[in-house]
Order: structure tokens, then sequence, then C-alpha cells
DNA sequence: ATAAATGCAAACGCTTTGCAGTAAC
DNA sequence: GTTACTGCAAAGCGTTTGCATTTAT
């Protein structure tokens, strides 16, 4: 989503169009990959200085309830990036090392045979490595890591 | 796995068997599915009176890092089960009311195409819903959200 | 006997909340 | 001018850590 968009829907949603909103907006749109919420701080810690985490946790939070956000839960904890607004359900290769996302068109729940008794609400399909620019940083994690 | 090969394992990577461990070992034996540790916790609580968090989730720790128990990442926060000890790779289907898991022998890295420049690392794919003794909790969640 | 496991209490990190001042509408 | 947004401080929750005691080996 642009950052234009995402100012829009905040608007009609009745939210007061801030500085700090603004640059919000702005950073998801440029923003290619997942952000945690401390990335977000640290970003936002650049242009405000008495800057506080509540309220990017309450921005990161209205703007997840408006849709204009999404939320992903990773072992490091949440993070955030701008809602596709791309019609088609899609999935996503997701860069372990600078959090950049990649679609995938493929949703595996059209090939999985689900029991008539189960009621299915919601599926998850992810797949994490390293990306193109990114490779280089495979060997170091698995030189650091279990040594 | 069953409560006695998980206490083999445990006993033959140097841990000591306590009353706790056999208890944990039995729990997860036993549990068709993901537990909390607060659920493990409540479960424990009812054998031993000064149980406390910490060593809860001590154990829960070495079990995981053991290869013992298997460790996933909820919207609610961590949950574990025993390890699947078949040897065939595959996906679980899992109940939100219940926690309980079936088995999906689909997965849909199969069939899924990754970018030659994408390293792999792993992969996620879950389907989360109602299982056939939880569907009536289905309507109930649905009344309850969003209302 | 020895070293690991436990319980307690306290600390920790991440996230939320109450309140008064500030700013968008 | 009204009401939402912000920063501050403090609380909340889930999780981890240090230390003395207990227990499996």
């Amino acid at each position: 989503m642009q950052t234009d968009e995402i100012i829009r829907l905040m608007s009609e949603a009745g939210l007061r169009i801030t500085d700090q909103r603004k640059t919000l907006a702005k950073l998801f749109a440029d923003s290619p990959g997942y952000l945690s919420p401390k990335d977000v701080y640290d970003h936002m810690g650049r242009y405000y200085t008495g800057l506080s985490f509540d309220t990017v946790y309450r921005n990161l939070r209205v703007m997840d309830e408006l849709g204009v956000l999404e939320q992903v839960m990773f072992e490091e904890g949440v993070k955030f990036k701008a809602h596709c607004r791309e019609a088609h359900h899609h999935h996503h290769l997701i860069c372990l090392h600078c959090g950049k996302t990649y679609p995938l068109t493929l949703c595996p729940m059209d090939m999985t045979e689900i029991p008539e008794e189960f009621k299915v609400v919601k599926h998850k399909f992810e797949v994490f490595g390293y990306c193109k620019d990114c490779t280089g940083e495979a060997e170091a994690a698995a030189a650091g890591s279990d040594g």
C-alpha cells in the first residue's frame, strides 16, 4: 500500500493524521518487509526526540485493527507490515535476515484434504530463508548457531 | 511419543528423572494437543503443592532443547507438545478450542516453486479450526467476537 | 558425596494503562 | 472548543535468573 492510501484510510476511519502517523504510514509504505515494534520505534526515534514506546504500540494496534497493517507472530515476537492490497489471496517467502517478503501464488489449502468434520477457520503458510541479497548471511548464521 | 520413551531419552541425555519430570512426560505423552506453559502449570499444580512456574519453564525448555517436545508460536503465545516421532515429515490441523492436532500428509513445499536465489531454511504450514468435538464452540466464538 | 533440580523471590523484557498536557479537527 | 493523540510513569504479564535447599544419581 502507498503512503497516501494508508493515510486516506486512517482519515476516513475518523483517526487524526498526526505527524507521527504520517511518518508511520510512509515507513510501512516504503518498507519491503516485516518490522518489529522496536524497529519502528528506532526508526521513528530518529525524527521524534520524546518518542515513547507506548505511542508506537498504540498506533501499531490501531493500524492493525483498521487493516492497513498486518501482524504476524515470529519466534522473536510480533512483527508488522503494510497490508497486501492484492485481490488474490497469497502467502509469502520471508527473508530471515532483511525481513523482505516475496509473494507465493500457490495456496496449499487448494490441494489439502480436510476431513468434513473439521471446520477450518484460518491457515498459515510461510516459507523462511535467505533472499538473494542475504545468502551471505545464511552461512554466518549457520556458523554462529549450535557451534 | 510414549511416556517411557520420553523418560528414556531424558535419562540418556544425563538428566535426572524427578517425579515432576515423570509427570511431565506422562502429561505430554497422553496429551493429544498443544499445551501452554500455564496449561502445564495448572496440570502439574494438582500434584505438586509448592510448584513454581520457573521450574515448569525450565523443564519445558530442557525438553524442547532435547527434542522430546516441540514448541510452536501461537497468537496467544508459545505452546508445547510431544515431538512427533513419525518418520514422515508432516503438518497439522489444530483445533482452536481443545488444541488437539491431526496430521496432514501433504506438505506444500513439494509443490511450491521457490526462486533459485532464495535459500529456504524452514517453513510453516498450519490449519486452524474446530474439530468434530468442538464445532459447537465455533458458533460460540463467532457470536462472541466482533459483536 | 556430588551435582543437578527445585522453590522462592526478585528481576527482566515486552506490552498496556491512567492521567495530564498537547494538538488535530 | 472539543475530543483524540501523545508522553510520562507505573503497572501488568509472561519468562528468566540467583541463590539456598532438596533430591537423584
